[in-house]
RNA sequence: GGGCCUUUAGCUCAGUUGGUUAGAGCGCGCCUCUGAUAAGGGCGAGGUCUCAGGUCCGAGUCCUGAAAGGCCCA
């Protein structure tokens, strides 16, 4: 027996009770840990940060991670699923900063960095319940006992070695840049950083003069959007190439201005202005200007033109202003010309005290009074507003400054082409990433910028000696221990502590070597994850080895930069190997209106919304069925409703029918009769081992929708074809073979849809197959999640039969259409219908499935159109796919020619499978019958309907016979109303009592043994009944008045 | 400004190596079926396949250009 399933289905309460029986039964660590001696598939978890509320966005990352690694296990692998967590760095700073009230970085020093970084520990974590229970319920299995923590000493200890490894290659060192520069947080971001902050800004734009040292009323127009590095100015930029003019205007007396001359009607709008003269950027190049400001005097020659590539005439001038330090061209174009470079502002983004007028003024504050002295003093051509996109901190929201720091870097340069290289051996979902946005990142490669200048994080381990600048980089704590000559195993690898570790200079002697002040990128930790989940090298070298490279890895798109380049740049460098095979980098989530879900909008969905609401399977199958993994998508909680309703319920419905009827005739999978398979049954067999086929094709090239949209398509076939045109099958009393055969086909088709469902619908998966499977057969495995994966039996597949039943089922639906068009009800049987079809063994598939259509279609007979007793019209449809590539240029005539033979006698020539000629420019050519489809068209004293070269023609003329078993349906329908809504079941028996107007009960006498055994009644019997209390109805002109009486069981 | 992606019915999406009259689901209207079904079936309305050129016997599909939107980078 199987557990009797009710009709109803409440999804989230189905799947919290498989959740607590994989909890009771520990099923997720079962199908890890029992396999450990079978082939590794390795899938790395991206460590999230715990600190932050998880969004629907994590949802579909962790529904993507969780399906590979499911079919990967049930297909004989183990997969070691480790979670992980990313704890340093400033996000979980600046929500500590935020509990404190800290405004300024100098804040946490006062308050102590021990102290600081202790809340920063306990913060990372702040959110893990939410996590953790968001994972589990949505069934993502991974884990957490063993995650991988980026804040333990082994991890960072693990990290320091790689770093000490990039050291020993000479790829690590320290730089004077100009970086995207966070003056609030007080510290360089890297680049995948500064992409997280783009955002809309509205800043200064001016347009300034800057008079010419050796022409009187002469100045360069210089635009700018940064007043602020207008102090640090020491040069003024033109391109080579481009032509400049010297311009007066009226109205400006005898001032002359030098700008470019695409530019200049741009610049001077509606004020009539005058060309004097043109001349090459090259020319100007070396004429000097008077500087704007003199706070400092340049230890260098300055405030003369130089010629630079990069200056264009879309914008501004084009003169562009040159502030070494505030600019990475700049700091470029100052290295070729040996120009001085001008720091102006401390650490905070405040104006140093040398810059007397705006001194501890931040720079930003300091634009308007900037612009109003540059106004005062008559330098101020004009001044406006300019909206641009411009990057901001990404977690605090303050403008990034760029300017020149000392800093560390990693000089993934000099491996660019090895990165190139090895990225052709990942295979990328979507593909377009891999040449496309990943492949152009490498190309641009730029040194990363390791360096931060902040509290919480991964020390970087480099010791420098005060007095000789020699520099140590430390790799593991026991070569620390050596250098500072005392037992540091259990030192605490964060700052303060770190930072208290001394030693003597081993070059010179005497010099204290002190550990340099930064901490290092968060994105080197997740980077690293590979190596430092294992405490590699220290420990675990033959668990990092059969671990590594991942076979998968999964994140959203915006991890380009970030993740997927850490973990490739961090592997390359020191393995020289890629460090992931495949990757799928996920769309970003759209509300449902298309717009970016944020905060600020207001649109974001909460998962538990519609996890409580509609359940977690429905919510996992709508983020893989949607859209590609790559694409964008929209959500909304509809959309995963429509799921259940469409996809869900027709599985459940299949499912709870099989598991009524199976129990009601104590069927099982081991039942003895031997079945006798129909074709229907052959049919649904051959799409079911080709869905198997499919499916894991699918899966076997982590093509998501592959491995999921088909088996919707499944299900409806076998739900509304298969189950609809078999239910007489399982309601007949008697249990023969065809029987046997019904429930073995149906029962193999649930059983393996469930299998197939397991790495996605992980609950109804196991619902289905813990009472099809487990609850009949104790051998087998108690969890689907620890079941085989279905093997493709090939045998069984008949692509043939396949294309056939498409064939009836569009034939059926044409004779539906027919129905329909005449207005006669599916209940009235009807004497004959006829199909046509196109070619002619087509035909043939007509009289094979001919007990199908005449059920389906509810006719007496069915045959094929055509034949010589009957005068039908065909024309003929020249097929341009077959001609075209046969005739190429030729084709428009032939196709012509075909249309001009006689078509009546043409067409049965086809149809019989003979060839035509046709006469094109003097040559004949032949014709084949699969290169013209034959259409019929419609036939005199038939209802038709047709579709290219289908048709379905019906007979509707009623004779009384005919009608009268009409009746008798409509008859047996009442009565099968009045036993649901009377509570019968199924199988009770009743007796019939009925009075009816005359040609009405002649019908039911007429057809009394059809009456009585669809409607399980031992008797039927005419009786004068009383219209009131007793069921009433009227159709076909005829009343009829009903009572049924249950017999007692 | 550069790179990548997207644009097909009211909505969500398919559309194979270019090949009949561009499809499905949802929604809408009408009809119908029901002893598994909150369902199913049928019909209908709804499309300048974003636009403009080009290649070709033939373009939703390939090429060039443009537009709108998104992401990433300057």
């Amino acid at each position: 027996m199987f557990k009797p399933v009710s009709s109803r289905l409440n999804i989230p309460s189905e799947e919290e009770a498989q959740l607590r029986f994989w909890k009771t039964h520990d099923i997720f660590k079962r199908s890890s840990e029992d396999r450990k001696d079978r082939t590794p598939f390795v899938m790395f978890e991206g460590p999230p940060t715990a600190n932050g509320k998880p969004g629907v966005h994590h949802v579909l990352a962790r529904a993507f991670k969780d399906m590979f690694p499911r079919y990967k296990t049930m297909q004989g692998y183990f997969v070691d699923r480790r979670g992980g967590w990313d704890t340093h760095g400033l996000p979980v700073e600046i929500e500590v900063e935020k509990m404190l009230g800290f405004t300024h970085k100098s804040q946490i020093e006062e308050y102590g960095i021990a102290e600081f970084n202790k809340l920063c520990r306990e913060s990372a974590f702040s959110r893990i319940q939410e996590w953790e229970k968001m994972t589990d319920r949505i069934g993502y299995w991974v884990d957490e006992d063993r995650a991988y923590v980026t804040y333990t000493n082994d991890y960072i200890e693990s990290v320091w070695s790689l770093l000490k490894t990039i050291w020993d290659k000479g790829f690590l060192y320290q730089g004077h840049k100009v970086v995207p520069y966070c003056p609030r947080c007080g510290t360089p971001l890297s680049d995948h950083e500064v992409a997280l902050g783009y955002d809309d800004a509205e800043d200064p734009s001016l347009f300034v003069r800057f008079p010419l040292v050796d022409e009187e009323d002469t100045s360069f127009l210089v635009w700018t959007t940064t007043p602020w590095t207008l102090p640090g100015n020491v040069a003024i930029a033109t391109h080579p190439d481009v032509e400049y003019a010297l311009v007066t205007a009226e109205g400006m007396g005898d001032e002359k201005f030098i700008l470019a001359n695409d530019l200049v009607e741009k610049v001077f709008g509606d004020r009539p202005f005058r060309i004097l003269k043109t001349m090459k950027g090259k020319s100007l190049k070396g004429k000097c200007y008077m500087p704007l400001y003199t706070f400092f005097t340049p230890d260098k020659p300055a405030y003369y033109v130089v010629n630079a590539d990069y200056v264009t005439t879309d914008d501004g001038t084009g003169l562009v202003h040159i502030a070494p330090a505030f600019g990475m061209d700049d700091m470029e174009v100052a290295r070729q010309y040996d120009l001085p470079m001008i720091m102006t502002i401390d650490d905070e983004g405040r104006f140093l005290r040398q810059v007397q007028n705006w001194a501890g003024v931040f720079v930003k504050d300091a634009d308007q009074d900037i612009i109003q002295d540059l106004h005062d003093r008559g330098l101020l051509f004009h001044a406006g507003r300019f909206n641009h996109t411009y990057p901001f901190c990404w977690r605090c929201r303050t403008p990034l400054l760029y300017m020149a720091r000392p800093t560390w870097f990693i000089k993934t340069s000099a491996i660019k082409e090895r990165m190139v290289e090895l990225n052709q051996e990942i295979n990328w979902v979507p593909e377009h990433i891999k040449n496309g946005r990943f492949g152009n990142w490498l190309e641009n490669n730029i040194d990363w910028a390791l360096g931060r200048n902040r509290y919480w994080g991964t020390p970087l381990p480099v010791w420098e000696c005060p007095d000789c600048r020699h520099q140590v980089c430390v790799g593991s704590r026991q070569q620390l221990s050596e250098l500072a000559e005392k037992d540091l195993s259990d030192l605490e690898l964060h700052r303060p502590y770190v930072d208290d570790v001394r030693f003597s200079c081993p070059k010179c002697g005497h010099g204290q070597m002190k550990r340099v002040v930064e901490l290092i990128d968060v994105w080197f930790d997740s980077g690293s994850m590979p190596y430092a989940q294992w405490h590699y090298p220290f420990e675990n070298q033959d668990e990092f080895n059969s671990q590594f490279p991942a076979d998968f890895i999964c994140e959203a798109v915006d991890q380009t930069r970030g993740w997927f380049y850490s973990l490739h740049a961090i592997s390359s460098l020191v393995m020289d190997r890629i460090a992931y095979k495949n990757v799928i980098s996920l769309g970003l989530i759209l509300d449902e209106n298309g717009q970016k879900m944020s905060k600020s909008r207001g649109n974001v969905v909460d998962p538990w919304e519609v996890i409580n609401e509609y359940g977690a399977d429905p919510m996992r199958w709508y983020m893989y069925t949607s859209s590609p993994p790559g694409n964008e998508r929209r959500f909304s909680k509809e959309l995963v409703g429509e799921v259940v309703r469409s996809f869900m319920l027709t599985l459940w419905n299949t499912y709870s029918f099989f598991v009524t009827y199976a129990n009601l005739d104590n069927w099982t999978p081991d039942s003895a009769l031997i079945p006798a398979f129909s074709e229907m049954d052959d049919w649904l067999l051959s799409s079911l081992e080709t869905l198997v086929r499919d499916v894991t094709y699918a899966y076997e090239n982590f093509d998501v929708i592959g491995a999921t949209r088909p088996i919707e398509k499944f299900v409806d076939d076998l739900s509304n074809w298969y189950l609809r045109r078999s239910r007489r099958r399982f309601w007949k009393s008697e249990s023969d073979a065809d029987k046997a055969a019904a429930y073995e086909t149906l029962y193999k088709a649930l059983v393996t849809v469930s299998k197939l469902i397991a790495p996605t619908m992980p609950f109804m998966a196991e619902t289905l197959y813990r009472n099809l499977v487990t609850s009949v057969d104790e051998d087998a495995p108690i969890s689907v999640h620890l079941a085989e994966w279905p093997k493709v039996e090939e045998h069984l597949i008949n692509e043939g039969l396949n294309r056939d039943m498409t064939l009836v089922m569009k034939l059926a639906s044409l004779g539906h259409s027919a129905r329909n068009k005449s207005n006669i009800k599916v209940r009235q049987p009807l004497a004959e219908a006829a199909f046509a079809v196109g070619k002619a063994e087509e035909g043939e598939v007509i009289e094979r499935f001919r007990d199908i259509l005449e059920d389906e279609l509810n006719v007496k007979h069915v045959r094929l159109l055509g034949g010589d007793e009957e005068a039908v019209t065909y024309t003929l449809n020249p097929l341009p796919k077959q001609l075209g590539q046969k005739y190429r240029a030729l084709s428009p005539k032939i196709r012509q020619a075909i249309l001009d033979l006689p078509a009546q006698e043409s067409a049965l020539k086809l149809l019989e499978g003979l060839n035509l000629v046709v006469k094109v420019d003097d040559k004949y050519y032949e014709i084949m019958p699969d290169e013209v489809e034959v259409h019929t068209s419609s036939k005199e004293g038939y209802e038709v309907a047709t579709d290219g070269a289908y048709m379905a023609a019906l007979i509707t003329t009623l004779t009384p016979e005919l009608f009268h078993e009409g009746l008798a349906r409509e008859f047996v329908r009442r009565v099968q109303d009045l036993r649901k809504t009377s509570g019968l079941e199924i199988a009770d028996r009743i007796r019939i009592f009925y009075k009816a107007t005359p040609e009405l009960a002649q019908a039911v006498k007429e057809n009394a043994e059809y009456i009585s055994s669809e409607t399980l009644a031992l008797a039927l019997q005419e009786f004068e009944l009383e219209k009131v209390g007793n069921f009433t109805d009227s159709f076909d002109g005829e009343d009829l008045v009903l009572k049924i009486e249950q017999v007692e069981r």
